[in-house]
DNA sequence: TATCAGGCCCTAG
DNA sequence: CTAGGGCCTGAT
């Protein structure tokens, strides 16, 4: 168990902003998180944020994935103080940071965010990892089920993840899923790839489009410049930036800057 | 009962 | 290339 003193994270806000759907508060401010087959629990006192594991499995993993290298102080500083939207958004928001989260689990997760609200994605997830994803066993003999690999799904019919509610996004994740495990799309390569060509290499995914392919290069592949365009940030452009994002100004972390929008949106009375 | 939710595919024009 | 209908399901 070890305990980190790191400025601008706050679990509960990361578990809120939607871009990750495994995460959820167990007890009054007690957090899990299962990513890949693993498993950690977290929670905030106050000498710093408790994370559940060894530091071995901290610098090698979780730390990587909570962006805690990073200080997003950088990014807050440099938002326009003029700019009385923003500055309210990241306000609120300041505690949200971008996950760095696995290449696969993103591209089916987005898959079936689409046209969808955000409980039943969780139903939906939930319900795929329990069908599909090999059962585990965190130290503490908690039972949880890890992400189905693509080759749990590539031998599906298109429809069969409507039992798991995915609806018509069922065959977008199968599809893919074979797409993955035949070769034809390389998620190793997708890793090397520059923010262009990884997202241009997605979009060629049955069922992934810019909005989609986007959340994947933001969260898995941590392109912090890719700025996923939805019905709720379109919203926002249209009614505070008529003249267009201030893209030049938030050049390089602009996916932070989104985030900080969306989640405010989201929790904004 | 109708609408729409963190879109995308497909077909017409 | 752009516009618009269709799509699973459930919350409001």
């Amino acid at each position: 168990m070890i305990t980190i003193k790191t400025d601008h994270f706050d679990p509960g806000q990361i578990c809120d902003s939607g871009q990750c759907f495994r995460m959820k508060e167990l007890q009054d401010g007690i957090y899990e998180v299962i990513s890949r087959d693993r498993y950690l629990r977290l929670w905030q006192q106050e000498e710093g944020t408790v994370f559940d594991c060894s530091q071995e499995e901290f610098d090698s993993y979780w730390s990587a994935y909570f962006d805690l290298q990073n200080d997003y102080g950088i990014y807050l500083e440099k938002i326009n103080p003029r700019d009385a939207y923003l500055t309210q958004a990241a306000d609120t928001a300041k505690g949200v940071r971008i996950l760095k989260q696995d290449l696969w689990e993103m591209i089916v997760t987005f898959l079936i965010s689409q046209q969808n609200n955000i409980k039943r994605i969780h139903r939906c997830i939930d319900m795929m990892c329990e069908t599909y994803g090999k059962k585990c066993m965190a130290a503490d003999g908690t039972v949880y089920y890890a992400f189905p690999e693509p080759e749990a799904l590539a031998p599906l019919v298109d429809d069969a993840l409507m039992t798991c509610n995915l609806g018509y996004r069922s065959k977008y994740v199968v599809r893919t899923a074979r797409a993955v495990q035949s070769g034809e799309i390389d998620l190793k390569k997708i890793k090397e790839m520059t923010y262009p060509k990884a997202k241009e290499e997605l979009l060629k995914c049955y069922g992934v489009g810019e909005k989609v392919a986007d959340c994947i290069c933001l969260f898995a592949l941590h392109d912090l410049d890719a700025f996923p365009v939805d019905t709720h940030i379109r919203q926002v452009l249209d009614e505070h930036y008529r003249r267009g994002f201030p893209n030049r100004r938030y050049k390089g972390f602009r996916g932070v800057m989104q985030q900080y929008i969306f989640y405010y949106e989201l929790h904004k009375k």
